[in-house]
DNA sequence: CGGTTATAGTTGCTCAAGCAGTCGTTGGGC
DNA sequence: GCCCAACGACTGCTTGAGCAACTATAACCG
């Protein structure tokens, strides 16, 4: 592969139609195929579901990882390390949410710097009624495919990648310290 | 799970943090959420190495797919509908990677309608200067993270999900009719 | 043929998200 | 106590992507 494109071709074409056929039947190529494919598969089954219920994606993760948290909140920091999304990202996304009367803001009392997103009654009564159906999803078209063993066997796999690949993210939580997920996030995110 | 909002609450937080956390703790959310993250970990460390060879994960897979499809090229719709882009989205990619010079386009000799996009030669340049080294990632962050048969059980396992959740997208191969591929298309396309 | 319908691609508009820069706050070093 | 670096949140700007509307071509059908 190092001698890949070395003599500059009248008959390109010919040349890396074969080579290139080749290569795009690696095993490695096509491993990453299956997972991205079942992602976005899931993804789009998963949006349709949550669309009914007028939350994207987005907004349905924040307000799964404020109710999951102790109060039902998080510093606008922590929850953007625990998402996906940049700083100004949360900033956002709260915005629309607390627009809509999903969350509101709640001052820090110890660090004026700080906030907190907190979920509101209307966000948690959002959020119950979205989540069976969400589960119903999940169990569907995914868990719900597999034996217990061969799922439990995809699901250590999962693990592994996960752990060696996803810089870990769970901010605000008692078992890592801030920096270190200020670090780890910071590798994630693009330049 | 039906009961869950009942009775509307002095004592809310208490009582959906009960819930709450044993919902979350579900093995459903589990799996979800190990699936998820190891694709965004994945993502990220591709992006990273990428960007190095100034390539968009969705460039790199559309210049991915035309190189791999006879004669390096194939139609802005069939495109589409192999990648996870619109048909606007897609005349979008195509305009800035023509910018670049690493596609052109090409009009379709027996519909006047429609064209092909086209990987020129330095197109393949870059794709080859790319590919090597993202083998490699994948193999240091996905597939070599595993022994040969935790990943046979894990890609078994995401075949599965693959095929249940995520609408085929392979137009412009000869298996699939573009009516099959055009309705499992727009299937997957929120609304 | 002529007209209607469907298809391929592009374009205007909107929106979500990131980066970089800003402002106020905090904390450490002296 | 004072200063300066670090931090938390927000805002301006840009970019990328989708939808809907539009144009041109093709196909179908009477």
């Amino acid at each position: 592969m190092s001698n890949y494109n070395r003599n500059n071709i009248p008959r390109v074409k010919h040349w890396y139609d074969e080579r290139v056929t080749n290569v795009f039947d690696d095993p490695r190529i096509t491993a990453v195929g299956l997972l991205f494919e079942a992602h976005a598969g899931l993804s789009a089954r998963f949006n349709a579901q949550l669309e009914e219920h007028g939350l994207s994606a987005v907004e349905f993760e924040v307000i799964t990882r404020l109710a999951r948290s102790p109060g039902n909140q998080l510093r606008m920091t922590d929850l953007a390390a625990q998402t996906s999304l940049s700083t100004s990202g949360v900033t956002r996304v709260v915005d629309r949410m607390e627009r809509d009367g999903l969350l509101t803001r709640r001052a820090c009392p110890n660090d004026r710097r700080s906030s907190y997103a907190v979920v509101t009654g209307s966000g948690m009564q959002r959020l119950n009624e979205t989540l069976p159906g969400h589960l119903q999803m999940i169990e569907q078209w995914f868990t719900g495919q597999l034996d217990p063993e061969a799922l439990a066997a995809l699901l250590d796999g999962l693990r592994r990648v996960r752990d060696a690949a996803h810089p870990c993210a769970t901010a605000g939580s008692d078992d890592v310290s801030p920096e270190q997920v200020a670090a780890t996030d910071n590798a994630n995110r693009r330049h």
